[in-house]
DNA sequence: ATGAAAGCGCTAACAA
DNA sequence: TTGTTAGCGCTTTCAT
């Protein structure tokens, strides 16, 4: 069986005893003892975890009898059901979903690629659809982007690497170019986007209503009697900052009010960035007495500065923000916010995508919007009774 | 070729034609025309990315070669490997991890078990947990267990059976069973426990200074003028809760002050459960003058429910909350509070798992302790000179 | 009702 | 330097 590692015979070679561990072996003809030293350099490193084999030789069957077993096939006796169902618990055996998966094709696993857990947003969003996922038998795998483009398009690969059935993905604030999108619909791959989406690319999507709410929060802030209006955006090129943008500006067209370029301040959207916003608008020759910030969270960071300069709000400074949180509503003055109901857009965009997954010839790339909600609070209810004929008032787009 | 599925015979068999989409035959024997249903039902439920094969066909070598060259290895020619990468990028080749991983028995993933990503403390160790798995070519699997022992138990056996190299966990609060860790361990399979750990058994952990968090947190009110001071737990039975309590308890005593049941208040640790808790201690005979709450978040809820009662804070009650984050921050009155540093949790945690996962063998059961500090702020401190003794003194536990 | 064998895509040992 | 082959764990024909 052996081959002499010195003479290459194999007729004199014989066992002799083990030496650390390992199998020893004396060649008669030439007089030697040896041992493989590369000997088991490969099993060691395998997982040492039960197999559908394990099982199978535990009971004397087949392997292919097993899984038929466990599958809940009809063509199976009771009794050798009972018997395996019972020994897979005996062994403690998982099904290793790596092989399952190769060989099925399919993964059930749902890919999400995300800017930043630590946006609420985000969070909540994610927390839907790893609800819907739990009950709909699908795994969900999360990569953050970090709001960095290359790392966006690493995550992408990392998860068409693990063949997930589909991708769910929010683009990060400074991507601009969407090869990587254009390469998973080249691949075939079911793909909604939720939120930041890619306008340059007809995918199915689920968007909140940017304009619209952007428009409701600005043409508030115009009805409670702000005439110079504010905008906080984040990047120019950001695809969220410009279509809000466009919300901000048709409510000052509709009421005559000036388009100014000095009212408009792009950022990069991060913590504490509200200061510094803060710091431009009031340092303008004219002050805007209303502001809106696309991200509520910058809006309390300007309430803070404001407040630190006992500048009174509303009344002197109003503030509405994008987006509704924990902190927007108890915060002292709450914030007026235009609540885009993060969970729904997690539950739309699974649902969307789990659809197409299951019809992927049939896709239908449809664009879902999910309405929000104009939440009126302190930080801009004028409190006079001399204003209250603004609240509560239903406009049309 | 076909065998006649009527007379089945072989010898008069020939095509003819074909029936939608499918290949037609017609029997000369038994003059039967007819088609094969089943044919092509497993083939295009298949995947139809581009393999190793493909690129392999392209280029006229064999498989081996071109993961030879994909790989890195040495043994290759330069003009090869050249060929290889360029056709893999003309093909847009990517390597399908399922079955490197099944192959080379390990994944590179990590799977992380939390209760919610909606709690900051957990978004945060998330977010760092990513950025080191990305510098040390780890992926990460992230399962939500909605604080719910049962999905909890769901989401360790799925990563098991996604085969992830190592785990990383922190428990539901109403996990009282640790079976299921128990027979993680008895696979030999990595697993580092952070945050909500498991006392019961021997496992690497990454804690932070529950108890000395507490004692500091409870100290400082005592050392403000607080006599009678209040706690909001999580659960009973819940780990964190019992540590948090320790602490609370050996501050009072250390300063002679009796411990009294009525002023500790288990909740479910829940949104809104801090307006119960202050429902709670508001209607006792003796409201307490301070209140310590083990999550920050419940003591801003209870913050809310005082200042709508006009209670001055902190001079009439004080309060402190264990954990850091932005709410605590811009809060008004902001909330002193013992940061416990979530995200180097988050990355000693996985850096302690990396290591375990290294040496399987030589795994030492560390717990690491990551140190906490207190903010004084706002809600606790007090305003007069008159105390300012007891701002900035250094405590030794 | 059960077993044997092929194959999912990849890597590594072995040959050439 | 390259090709051939076996095998990772599983499911699914096909054969019995």
């Amino acid at each position: 069986m052996q081959r002499c590692i010195k003479c290459n015979s194999v007729d004199g070679v014989i066992k002799s005893g083990f030496l650390r561990g390992k199998q020893r072996f004396f060649c008669k003809l030439c007089d030697f003892y040896f041992i493989l030293e590369n000997e088991n350099t490969r099993l060691p490193q395998k997982t040492n975890q039960t197999t559908i084999l394990d099982v199978a030789k535990h009971l004397g069957i087949a392997a292919s009898t097993v899984s038929r077993a466990l599958n809940g096939k009809s063509d199976i006796s009771p009794f050798t059901r009972k018997a395996v169902q019972q020994a897979a618990i005996d062994l403690d055996y998982k099904p290793n979903l790596l092989a399952q998966s190769l060989n099925k094709g399919k993964t059930n696993t749902i890919g999400v690629v995300i800017p930043n857990v630590e946006l609420p947003f985000f969070a909540t969003a994610l927390a839907s659809m790893q609800q819907v996922a739990i009950n709909t038998g699908y795994r969900i795998m999360v990569c953050h982007s970090s709001e960095c483009e290359a790392i966006e398009k690493l995550n992408i690969e990392t998860l068409i690497s693990c063949r997930v059935d589909g991708l769910l993905v929010s683009h990060s604030k400074e991507t601009t170019s969407f090869e990587h999108i254009k390469r998973v619909i080249a691949k075939n791959i079911p793909i909604v986007h939720f939120d930041r989406v890619c306008n340059e690319i007809t995918t199915p999507k689920v968007i909140h209503e940017d304009f619209k709410g952007s428009f409701e929060l600005v043409e508030h802030l115009i009805l409670q009697g702000c005439k110079k209006i504010g905008v906080m955006l984040g990047p120019e090129k950001f695809y969220i900052s410009q279509i809000r943008l466009e919300g901000y500006k048709a409510a000052l067209q509709k009421y005559n009010i000036p388009i100014i370029e000095e009212y408009i301040y792009y950022s990069d959207m991060n913590k504490y960035d509200g200061a510094k916003a803060f710091e431009y608008f009031i340092n303008l020759p004219a002050p805007p007495d209303g502001v809106f910030s696309i991200l509520s969270r910058n809006a309390i960071e300007m309430m803070v500065e404001a407040k630190k300069r006992h500048i009174k709000i509303p009344e002197e400074m109003a503030f509405v923000g994008f987006g509704d949180d924990t902190l927007c509503e108890l915060f002292e003055p709450s914030l007026t916010v235009f609540n885009h109901f993060p969970s729904k857009v997690g539950e739309a965009a699974i649902n969307l995508l789990i659809e197409n997954i299951k019809n992927k010839n049939s896709l239908i790339p449809a664009v879902l919007s999910i309405q929000g909600e104009l939440i009126i609070r302190d930080s801009s209810r004028v409190k006079t009774g001399v204003n209250s004929w603004s609240v509560g008032q239903k406009f049309t787009e």
